[in-house]
DNA sequence: TTTTGTATGTTGCAAAAACAACGTCCTTTA
DNA sequence: TAAAGGACGTTGTTTTTGCAACATACAAAA
């Protein structure tokens, strides 16, 4: 069966015209896998890069976050895997994927313009995510604490600088500069952070 | 000059292995266009699906809020348009782009399977930008503004209901639940909304 | 060196928001 | 019908933020 075929029957496809999808087919690379119950489909860490389209069956999506939680979904019929499109994050599967039944895939191959489309893409959702994380703390000491705390996430250690001068921090939070700048001193003056200038430490063992 | 010599040098599609690119540029459909300062570009609502990359020169984003308003922003040598590829979400183009300079643009046709792609990560996002735009707003009173224009603009006319009750558009938007009610008496007072229950009604006529 | 400019930190005051408490209206339920 | 509960609006008080002005430190330019 041809690949366009197969697009044409994939709610994900149907509103592109089918002529249209016959002559991309042409141009993607594609390839069609059976897994039994059980089977891992991809990896959390594969290579990214990839779009599973989940023709028949049923599958189980697990993400392991760095705190060792695991997060599940389902993945039904005709849906589309990653849901988010995130393979094109870090060109990273995000999560891993499990049949629960026997289940047929079709695998359609990102060029990489396309994968570095989604990429920019999805790295700006990210960044809208994170500062919407900031954004819904009360209070502009917690709003500080939270960017403070994902920076030292990002750095992967509690010592780390920031790229932003106060100014642009205090837009990026939506708070006052110098109402910012009383609450990084009370957040010192309370032993949870110690900064200078754009160098900062966050105390790990303050329980904030 | 082949399409792949322009698209390597531009800061995007750097981190696209040449030979990769030049082999994808094959199936590219393009367009390299001049345009003189004063120029426009793109006309807001033209038709999407594209991708514009600024070769040189420079550019203003003009984009026309259903208010009337007007939200501008730069566009410079290597960067593309539109930025946050929403050309892709209703097949628009969200801003009128109109050139500052001399300017040298390479259109990108994107392919069905790409726009689908693009617009379905799109439209993931849409909402967190939404939810963005109204909290970066200062007051209370701002961010309430900006959320009933947005509702106003969804409903395409001035007259909507919202699905919220209060508290909910409270934790929404980041307030307070009385503090939100007291604005919403304020706006109302002040001849910018009329609204009685979940129903609203967004006044046109004041210059807010 | 002096001067200038810029980023940061500090302080006092005014404005806004959060909070708590209460009244009203409306719906549900006994 | 009466009672109870919930959502919404209003008001007064407390807390936080925004704002303006100024101080300090440091770097760049004269």
């Amino acid at each position: 069966m041809k690949i366009h075929k197969y697009l044409e029957n994939i709610d994900f496809f149907k509103e592109i015209p089918k002529k249209e999808l016959k002559e991309l087919s042409k141009n993607l690379k594609f390839k069609e896998l059976d897994y039994s119950m059980g089977d891992t489909v991809l990896n959390q860490g594969d290579e990214g890069g990839i779009i599973a389209v989940l023709l028949s069956g049923k599958c189980r999506i697990i993400q392991k976050t760095n705190d060792e939680a695991e997060n599940q979904q389902e993945l039904n019929a005709n849906e589309i895997f990653p849901p988010e499109l995130s393979c094109t994050a870090n060109n990273k599967i995000a999560a891993t994927l499990q049949a629960v039944q026997y289940s047929k895939f079709l695998f359609i191959y990102l060029d990489a313009i396309t994968k570095k489309l989604l990429s920019y893409m999805y790295s700006r959702n990210r960044a809208s995510e994170e500062r919407l994380l900031h954004l819904t703390k009360k209070s502009t000491r917690d709003k500080l604490l939270s960017f403070i705390q994902a920076e030292a996430a990002k750095a992967g250690k509690n010592q780390f600088s920031i790229s932003m001068n106060r100014q642009q921090l205090a837009d990026y939070l939506c708070v006052e500069r110098s109402a910012m700048c009383l609450q990084l001193s009370n957040l010192q003056r309370d032993g949870i952070i110690i900064y200078d200038k754009n160098n900062f430490t966050l105390n790990k063992n303050s329980n904030e």
